[in-house]
DNA sequence: CGTGGAATTGACACCCGTCAATGACTGTGG
DNA sequence: CCACAGTCATTGACGGGTGTCAATTCCACG
C-alpha cells in the first residue's frame, strides 16, 4: 500500500538487447512456451524473428497504456504483472516464469504493467513478426490458444481465491501453486524459493503485507511450514496445506 | 451464501435440442461471436456442425468436473459461470450474453459450472467438430484467440476489482460494465436490466447480498441511480458512477 | 387476498486493514 | 571486521468495512 517504496523501478533504458547468440535450438524454455508449437525445421526461422533481451531485477518490461508493440516469452527469472488504480492501489495479476507468455493485448495498448522481480531473460517478438510466425506455423497459433486457455483457467482460480477465500486459504493456495509450477518446470519445489517480496505476495492475494506476514507466522506455529529466511519456505505438511487451500 | 436456495437448479434433462431451423445466416449473435471468423461461403459448413439448443431459466448448461465434450456459443439470454469451494462458497466468474463463448477447457473436464439465468439459446459444438471447423477456417481460430485474449482482459479487470476495490466501487464497476456490454450489442442500456439476482451479483463481486443491497440503497440516496423494481436500474449520473468505479 | 421467495434494513461481531514500533537482513564504507 | 544505514519483515494495538444473523418489506404469482 505504499506506492513510493515500490515505484523505485529502474528505467526502461536499463533494458537492452544482449545481442546474445543464445540459440532457440537449445532453449530450456522452449518446451514450456509458445515455441513448442514451432516444428524443428522452423527453428531457424523462429530465431530470425526474435530478439533476446535481459532486464535487471526491478526493471520495467512494459507499462499499462503503452503502445503494445511487442510480445514476450519469459526464458528465465520471475516477472510480476499488475494493474493499478489511480490512487495507487495495486493488484498483481500474475507472476510469470520460464515459458510464460507476456503481451496478449486486445487493443493497441497494454492493459497492465510488467516488471522484473529477479533478473529476467526474455525473447521479444514485434507484433508484425509474431503475426508472420503464426501465419507460417499453425501449430504455434494452436499452442498460443492453448496457453491463453490455460491463463484463463489460472485467472479463474485467482478470482475464486480473491472473491471467496480467507487470508489463510489464500496464502496456502499461493504456496501450493508456486510449488506446482516449479515441479512442472522440473525444478526442486520443496525448500520453496519466494523471489517476490511480501508486498508482491500481498498485492497478488488481495491482502496487506501485515496480513501475509501473520499468516506465515500462523502456518509456522501450526507446524505447516518452516521459514528458512524470509524468502525460502519448507512445506512440512503438504496435505494439511492442501486442505486449508481448499477451504477445509 | 445460502447454497440450498441457489441449488434448486433444473436437471440437465430439461435441456433439449430444439431441432430449430434457425439459420446461422441470419444469426444475430454471429457478428459478436467466434462465427464471425467464418467466411460467408463457409456458413453452410458451419451450420452442419452445430446444434441449436435452449435452456430454461435456472437450467444447468454444464458442470465443473464433467467431461468437456462440448463448446457453446450464447445466442440469447444470460448465463452465469461459476466455481464452488467444497463448503459451498461460490464465485461467479462471469455473466455471458449474446455472442459470448463458453467452454474453453484446458483439460478434458470443465473447470467451472454454467447455468442459465434467463432462458438461454445456445449453439453447441462437439469438440471434435469444433476442431474440424478450426482446421477448415483459420479465421475462426484467429477469432477464437482474439476472444480468449478479450476474456483474459475482462478477467484481469475483475481481479483488480476483487482484490482492491471497495463494495461501492465494485457495484459501480459492475453496473457500468453491464451498460457498456449492452451498448456494444446495440441494445438500450440506460434503464439497465439486471436479469441476475442480488445473490448472483454478490457472488460475482465477492460480496454478500446484504452488502450489495446496501450499496444500491446508498447509490439511490446519493442520486446516482433510481431503481425501477429490483431488476431495473436507471443510471442518472454516469460520470459520477465512473468516478466511483475508478476509485476516485 | 394469501403465499413464498427475494430484497431490504437493522444490530452486532469479526476479520483484516491501518498505523506504529521493533526486529532481521543486506550491502556499504570506515 | 565492525558500524551503520536502509529496506523489508514481523509484531502489536486498534478501528472500520463488510459479514452474519434476524426481522421486515416488497413483489410476483396463484
Amino acid at each position: 500500500m505504499n506506492p513510493m517504496s515500490r515505484d523505485q523501478v529502474l528505467p526502461t533504458a536499463a533494458f537492452a538487447p544482449t545481442c546474445s547468440t543464445a540459440e532457440c535450438q537449445e532453449c530450456e524454455a522452449r518446451p514450456h512456451s509458445v515455441c513448442a508449437g514451432v516444428p524443428e525445421h522452423g527453428i531457424r526461422e523462429l530465431e530470425a524473428n526474435v530478439t533476446h533481451v535481459t532486464t535487471p531485477a526491478r526493471g520495467s518490461i512494459l507499462m499499462e497504456g503503452d503502445a503494445a508493440q511487442h510480445m514476450f516469452n519469459v526464458t528465465s527469472g520471475t516477472v510480476r504483472v499488475y494493474k493499478l488504480l489511480p490512487d495507487g492501489r495495486r493488484q498483481v495479476i500474475g507472476f510469470l516464469m520460464t515459458g510464460d507468455f507476456l503481451g496478449f493485448a486486445v487493443r493497441d495498448v497494454y492493459a497492465y504493467s510488467a516488471e522484473a522481480v529477479t533478473e529476467v531473460s526474455l525473447c521479444r517478438f514485434s507484433r508484425p513478426r509474431m503475426e508472420t510466425l503464426l501465419q507460417q506455423f499453425p501449430g504455434m497459433e494452436k499452442r498460443l490458444l492453448g496457453m491463453a486457455a490455460n491463463e484463463l483457467a489460472i485467472a479463474q482460480d485467482l478470482m475464486l481465491l480473491l472473491g471467496r477465500k480467507t487470508a489463510r486459504e489464500r496464502l496456502a493456495s499461493f504456496l501450493l501453486m508456486l510449488a506446482e509450477r516449479l515441479t512442472r518446470l522440473g525444478r526442486p519445489a520443496n525448500p520453496l524459493p519466494l523471489p517476490m517480496s511480501r508486498s508482491d505476495i500481498a498485492d497478488y492475494l488481495g491482502l496487506t503485507t501485515e496480513t501475509v506476514s501473520r499468516a506465515f507466522t500462523q502456518f509456522k506455529n501450526d507446524g505447516l511450514i518452516t521459514l528458512e529466511g524470509a524468502d525460502t519456505v519448507r512445506l512440512t505438511d503438504l496435505d494439511g496445506m492442501q486442505d486449508i487451500a481448499d477451504g477445509n
